[in-house]
DNA sequence: GAGCATTTGTGCGTATGTATG
DNA sequence: ACATACATACGCACAAATGCT
C-alpha cells in the first residue's frame, strides 16, 4: 500500500482548554452526521486517522470510544470501525402499512413489483391461508425502499379464487394496499407475524444490496380483511441492518 | 468415503396399488419422527437413499418432494437434505414468561444463571432504562432451556439502586421472574421489544450450541412494574433455528 | 489447515497540564 | 508554594480476531 502524505489536520488546536480527542471526536460526528462517512460504511483505519489528525492512536481511540458509546459508530476487532446504520424501526401491529411507517420516520417510501405469478404454497403459506401444502396460489414479489435504499422483499399470497384480477392491478399499482382496495378491499388487519431469521440467498441478498455473510430478518405474516377472512399471506425478507421490527404492549 | 453394502430395503412392496415413493415417503416420516434422523442433521444423499430403497433417483425424489411440502425436510442445492428443526413459537405480548411459554408447548423448560456483574449500559439499554449511555448497572447472563436444549442466551439488566440484593437473589434462584418477586416486584409486563438479527460471537454460538453460520434474533425488550416504572431491560439472542418469534394482534 | 498481513484490543511506562486543598 | 489527584497525550510492544492465500 502507498503512504499517503497527509498534512496534520487543519483546525485541532492543542493546550486550547478542550481536549484533543474531544475535538477529533466533534470533527468526525459532524463527517458521519453530514453523510461524509456513509452509514454502514468502514472509517479508515485507526492508524490512518491518527495519522490524518497528527496524534497519538490512543488519543484518537478515546475519541472512537466515545462514538461508538454513542452509538454512532461500531468497531470490531480484526475488521475495522463502521459507521452505525440508520436502522429504521418497523412497528408491528394491527395496522401495519409498509408507507405509513416509513413516512412517519421522516423516509421516502417507495415500491417496485418485481414478478408477479402462480406457485405451490409452502407448507407455512398454505396454513396461514389455510389451504392445504401445494395449492397453487397467485403471488406478488416486491421490493420495498426507503429513501432509494432496498428496505424489504415481499412475497404475497393472495387466496386462490378470491381476486382474479389482483395481479393485473398490482402490475400498474406497486401498492398492496391499493391493489387490494382495487379488488375490493377498502381495509385490512395484521391478524398474526411469525418472525425468524436466515441467511440470505444470493438472489435475495442482491435485491437487498446487502452482504451475504449478514443474515435477514423473516417475517410470515396475514392479513385478514375486516371481516376476519384471509385477504393475503406474505413472506417478507428485511435486511437485518436496516429494519428492527418493533412489538408494543 | 467408504461405500457401504447394504440389502435392499425390505418391505416395499411393488405393483401393490400403493405407490413407491408414497411407501418411501411414509417410512422416512416415520424414522424422522421416531427421531432416527435428528432435527436439523442432514439425511443420507439422494443417491444413497435410492440405492437404499433399490428405487431410481427419480423415485426417490418424488418422495423427498413430498417430505418437504409438508414442511418435514428442507434440501439445499449442492448441501444435501435436512430435518426440519422443531421450530417453538415464542409469543411476544403483555405477558412474556419463559417457562409459561415453554410449557404451553409441552416441553421441560430451565434455566442456568450464568455470570451476574456491573457493566457499562450499552446505547440502547440506557435508553430502554432511561439512564445515560455509559452508566454502570447490574446485569445476570442466563441461558434458558427447552427440553435440555439451549434455546436463548439473556442478558438482563437492572435499574441501578433500585434491587440492591437482586444478584443474590439469581445467584440462588434461576427465574428472573421469581428474583424479582424476591426484590418486591410481584408482577411486570412487557412493554416493548425490538428484534433484529446478527450472526453470532464465537461464545453465543457456543453457547447456543450453534453454529457459527447461522444467524441469532437479537431481542431488547423492556420490563415494567404495574405502576409503569422500568424493572428490567433484557438483551435476548435466540437460536433461529429453534425460535420463532409470534406477534398476534 | 497452516501461514501471513491487516486491524483492533490491551497493557505498561512516561510526561505534562489542571484543578483542589 | 507545595502536594496530591486526575485527565490528557505519547511511545512501544504484544495479544487477538479477521481475511486471504
Amino acid at each position: 500500500m502507498v503512504e499517503d502524505f497527509v498534512t496534520p489536520e487543519p483546525g485541532l488546536q492543542r493546550g486550547a482548554g478542550l481536549a484533543l480527542w474531544r475535538q477529533i471526536a466533534a470533527t468526525l460526528e459532524g463527517e458521519i452526521r453530514a453523510g461524509r462517512h456513509a452509514p454502514g460504511a468502514r472509517l479508515p483505519t485507526e492508524a490512518a486517522l491518527s495519522a490524518r489528525f497528527g496524534v497519538n492512536r490512543h488519543t484518537l481511540r478515546r475519541a472512537m470510544e466515545e462514538l461508538e458509546l454513542r452509538g454512532l459508530l461500531r468497531t470490531e476487532q480484526g475488521r475495522g470501525s463502521f459507521v452505525a446504520e440508520d436502522v429504521l424501526d418497523y412497528p408491528l401491529g394491527p395496522r401495519t402499512r409498509f408507507s405509513e411507517i416509513i413516512r412517519a420516520q421522516n423516509r421516502e417510501p417507495a415500491g417496485r413489483i418485481l414478478r408477479v405469478g402462480e406457485v405451490a404454497a409452502e407448507p407455512r403459506v398454505a396454513e396461514l391461508l389455510g389451504l392445504r401444502p401445494g395449492r397453487r396460489v397467485a403471488f406478488a414479489d416486491r421490493l420495498s425502499l426507503a429513501d432509494g435504499r432496498p428496505f424489504a422483499l415481499g412475497r404475497h399470497h393472495f387466496p386462490p379464487g378470491r381476486f382474479p384480477r389482483i395481479l393485473e392491478h398490482l402490475r400498474e399499482e406497486p401498492s398492496i394496499t391499493r391493489a387490494l382496495a382495487l379488488s375490493g378491499v377498502p381495509d385490512y388487519r395484521r391478524r398474526i407475524t411469525r418472525i425468524t431469521a436466515r441467511m440470505p440467498s444470493p438472489e435475495e441478498a442482491a435485491m437487498l444490496e446487502q452482504s451475504r455473510a449478514r443474515p435477514i430478518l423473516l417475517c410470515e405474516a396475514l392479513n385478514e380483511d375486516l371481516e376476519g377472512r384471509p385477504v393475503e399471506a406474505v413472506v417478507t425478507r428485511y435486511a437485518a441492518g436496516r429494519a428492527q421490527l418493533v412489538v408494543e404492549s
